[in-house]
DNA sequence: CTCACTCGTCTTGTATACAAGATTTACTTG
DNA sequence: CAAGTAAATCTTGTATACAAGACGAGTGAG
């Protein structure tokens, strides 16, 4: 991997984790000096991140870590779900047993690091993991990868979100029927699902009491 | 609209309307000369162009306009008609007075250019408008924007495939019964038409058959 | 004639000096 | 003391010189 691809997924890393909050500025010359480059390239990795939305660059002011973004969240886990269901329909008459042996691991993996004590961690990494599988053995691979280019603010969101434990249990078991309904072609209820299982959680007010300081006005 | 902006809409332009051929090479210094600016804010905008999958970089090579990749395009229009349905579906009980006067004028205009000499340039850009306003119209219009960055491959293939006259009356048609169907809240037939009208049209025999230079292999 | 190698010239990649706008600080003046 | 102004010092934006790899043409050897 390159020094710049480096540089960029350390960065992207820290901004999606809240190490880097909301507002950080992000000075050129400090950070060519952190990763011992020259402005140049660096300004190539920050241009990136500005189209991504991880920053915003305000012309001779400077780059901040953008603001999370309660629009594009809501956004996102729209189109997130619209086409879950889809893909949930289409994969409840084509799932091979490989397949389903792929996203039975996921979940078995899921229960078992739910009651470890940093569960949230590995638990998010885990979801997003069931999600993009069921992308993938759908040949969708490609629309997950679109959705990811713009996934920092609703990323974030979920994060502050679902670091409390009482959530994982219940995403836990959603996903074992999605699972389950998906065997059984038990395609009615998979619309109600899906549905509540990524737009249930839309609760702005409780980001907007405790974290007001990362949300965008 | 400051010069970087003014130069990269100029190039993506003449991409997306194959005055730029896919495999043109794009010189930093001969792009330079023609814009009259230095190389820096030149290679700004051939990044940004990149990201956005209009050309490719191929390190101390050069770049190139992007070959037409017909995987993006059929995934394009997978979730462009998956949006679709469900956003006609909620306008067939949302949409009011004032929305549908908007996609009706769309339709008239669309109607006064059919059989002009030049009217696939006019009624392309029509086409944009009537989906764009129905994305609008539901309030999904960030999602319109959204697939617009990754829209290069499908609107050249759209071009290369649509600049045959007979088939913009049968466009037309179908926004027609897309907005009667809506008016009637005839929900049933919406799924097929939608379908239909985004999908029917996958021919990459053809593309491949007349236009093999553009595409990807 | 053919193959291989070298050198010249193309490309983009990087570093750096300078330009220009925004902001803050400090000083001057009322 | 207060307020306004000017200058110093931040920021990013641009131009340019140089580095380094890719490619091709031309030349020389077999």
């Amino acid at each position: 991997m390159s020094t710049k691809e480096e540089i960029m997924n350390s960065l992207k890393n820290e901004i999606l984790t809240l190490a880097l909050k909301p507002g950080t500025i992000l000075s050129e010359t400090v950070l060519s000096e952190r990763f011992q480059i020259s402005r140049t390239p660096l300004r190539d990795v920050l241009k990136q991140l500005s189209l991504e939305s991880y920053t915003d660059i305000y012309p001779k002011k400077g780059n901040l870590v953008s603001y999370i973004d309660l629009e594009s969240v809501e956004q996102i886990i729209y189109l997130r779900s619209v086409l879950e269901k889809e893909i949930i329909k289409y994969l409840s008459t084509h799932l091979l047993l490989k397949g389903m042996h792929e996203l039975k691991e996921i979940l078995d993996k899921q229960q078992a690091v739910i009651h470890q004590e940093d569960a949230a961690e590995q638990f998010l990494y885990l979801d997003d993991e069931f999600h993009k599988t069921l992308f993938k053995l759908a040949g969708r691979e490609f629309l997950w990868n679109l959705i990811q280019q713009s996934n920092v603010h609703y990323v974030r969101y979920r994060r502050l979100h679902m670091l409390r434990k009482e959530k994982l249990e219940a995403i836990y078991k959603e996903h074992q029927s999605i699972l389950e309904y998906m065997m059984n072609k038990n395609t009615d209820k998979i619309d109600d699902l899906i549905h509540h299982h990524l737009r249930e959680d839309i609760n702005t007010l409780y980001l907007q009491e405790n974290f007001s300081e990362y949300i965008k006005a």
